[in-house]
RNA sequence: GCACAGGUGGGUGAGCGGUUAAAACCGACAGACUGUAAAUCUGUUGCCCUUCAGGGCUACGGAGGUUCGAAUCCUCCCCUGUGCACCA
């Protein structure tokens, strides 16, 4: 193990991409003990094992995991199996469905494989919370219970604000930030990582932690959320603004250079190592008149290169120029097969006929037969380049051509 | 348990017996313009059948009912909130 790097440093590489660090001092004091004594600090976050599909958000929070381990120290992974058996913390959901034990291990599993492609395995422990929930009692629960009180609760903005507006507030929310503080006192952890969203949870934790007796309560760090692809919210699945990291690098390429410019410089700063420095400069030169798109291309590339590799990045840039600049159909265009009886026009002709609305909902461009009916008044389907209006279209069966609606594009046969 | 207020399309939210596939706004999608950016303008925005035309079927928490006709009225049920009661 590496001797430390001298504690200014690694403030300054902590410190780059969050939101908020409560208490920064207290931060030193630890890097300074653990430089002292050798001792790697033992920072941890905690994940649902309910999303097993990570997307670029979700990476904003491991990537700061990572610079924990750079640096040294201990990333603890808490799958919190036990809590999700509670439900969702949100309350905006009905209660969710308990997950089974098979479920959470393979969901845990899906879940490290993503994790593994930013955390280093040797330096991450992976912790479950069932490890000391399954074995609490009902007393232990109500014991943990009578550490907070109601108002405390109430501060959460949150649900303060629900309790204002009569909306309703489950009893199992108030445990969840409970039963996340007792993950910490008994991970014995340093700091805890988090969105900002969870910044009330995490406030909680160090109380529980004070209530249990630690000498100290942990360090917070929470995390800006990353904005999804409208620019607007936070990127998440149910808004469909997301960008998953298991992507194929050209679907990834594609939709980074969909985001705006403004967001570009948010991704810049979250998504890469680039110090602010020098996003900085590039900004500037944007501003100076250089185009945007070129920033927007590298950051594409660089983080094509975290998940994929520079090959992939590369291959994607020009599938991406040449799609989209050139306006050329790249060469391994997706192909389906529809089946002839499922878009065969009526007509008496002696030519193949095929509906063309009913061949692109077929095919996957379109969510139905009447949304491509539309999609082709509104000249946005062409085949082979061509703009089609009419859905009626000769074409022979075991042929095939580029479909292009809109932006989504598919070789498709008619078999 | 009782009373009151609510439950409408992806979201917010109108409608309160017919002209309502359901206003408006947002979102989403498409077209123009571009750098697959933003902004702007235009159009579309339940499903299915039908080569424009036209037709059919679902939909306003659930189930019944009243009506020629219901998202709109009645009954019961479910869900949410509030107040009261009960319990402590």
């Amino acid at each position: 193990m590496p001797a430390f790097a001298p504690v200014d440093e690694q403030l300054e590489y902590i410190s780059k991409g969050t939101a908020e660090i409560i208490r920064l001092p207290e931060l030193r004091e630890r890097l300074e003990r653990s430089r002292a004594t050798g001792k790697p600090m033992r920072v941890y976050a905690g994940f649902d094992p309910t999303a097993p599909d990570l997307h670029l958000g979700h990476t904003v929070l491991l990537r700061k995991l990572k610079h924990f381990q750079d640096l040294g120290h201990t990333a603890i992974f808490l799958i919190g199996d036990f809590t999700a058996m509670i439900g969702d913390p949100t309350g905006r959901n009905v209660t969710r469905p308990p997950l089974t034990e098979e479920e959470i291990t393979r969901n845990a599993g899906t879940y490290l494989d993503q994790v593994y492609r930013i955390l280093n395995p040797e330096q991450t422990e992976v912790r479950r919370n069932s490890e000391w929930f399954s074995r609490f009692s009902a007393a232990d629960f109500i014991r943990l219970s009578a550490k907070y009180t109601v108002s405390q609760m109430l501060e959460r903005e949150d649900f303060h604000k629900r309790f204002q507006e009569e909306k309703p507030i489950s009893m199992h929310e108030l445990l969840y930030p409970l039963a996340q503080g007792y993950d910490s006192f008994m991970l014995e952890c340093d700091a805890q990582l988090g969105g900002t969203d969870q910044k009330f949870n995490l406030m909680v934790s160090r109380d529980i932690q004070r209530a249990y007796g630690a000498a100290l309560p942990e360090i917070v760090v929470t995390t800006p959320l990353l904005e999804g692809m409208d620019g607007v919210q936070k990127m998440s699945k149910s808004y469909g603004n997301y960008i998953g990291i298991a992507e194929a690098p050209r679907e990834m390429f594609g939709r980074i250079m969909s985001i705006s410019d403004d967001l570009m410089w948010r991704y810049w700063e979250l998504l890469t190592d680039i110090s602010m420095k020098g996003i900085e400069a590039m900004r500037r030169e944007a501003s100076e008149g250089a185009n945007p798109m070129l920033f927007k291309k590298g950051l594409a590339q660089r983080i094509i290169t975290d998940f994929h590799d520079e090959a992939a990045a590369r291959q994607a840039l020009d599938d991406w120029e040449k799609q989209f600049q050139r306006h050329e159909a790249p060469d391994d265009v997706e192909l389906v097969e529809v089946p002839y009886s499922e878009v065969r026009a009526k007509g008496d002709s002696e030519a193949d006929l095929v509906r063309l609305d009913k061949l692109i909902a077929r095919a996957g461009l379109a969510p139905s037969a009447s949304e491509g009916a539309r999609l082709l008044t509104q000249n946005a389907v062409r085949m082979d380049g061509e703009v089609k209006k009419d859905p009626i279209v000769a074409w022979q069966v075991g042929r095939d051509c580029v479909v292009k609606v809109g932006r989504r594009m598919k070789r498709v046969r008619v078999v």
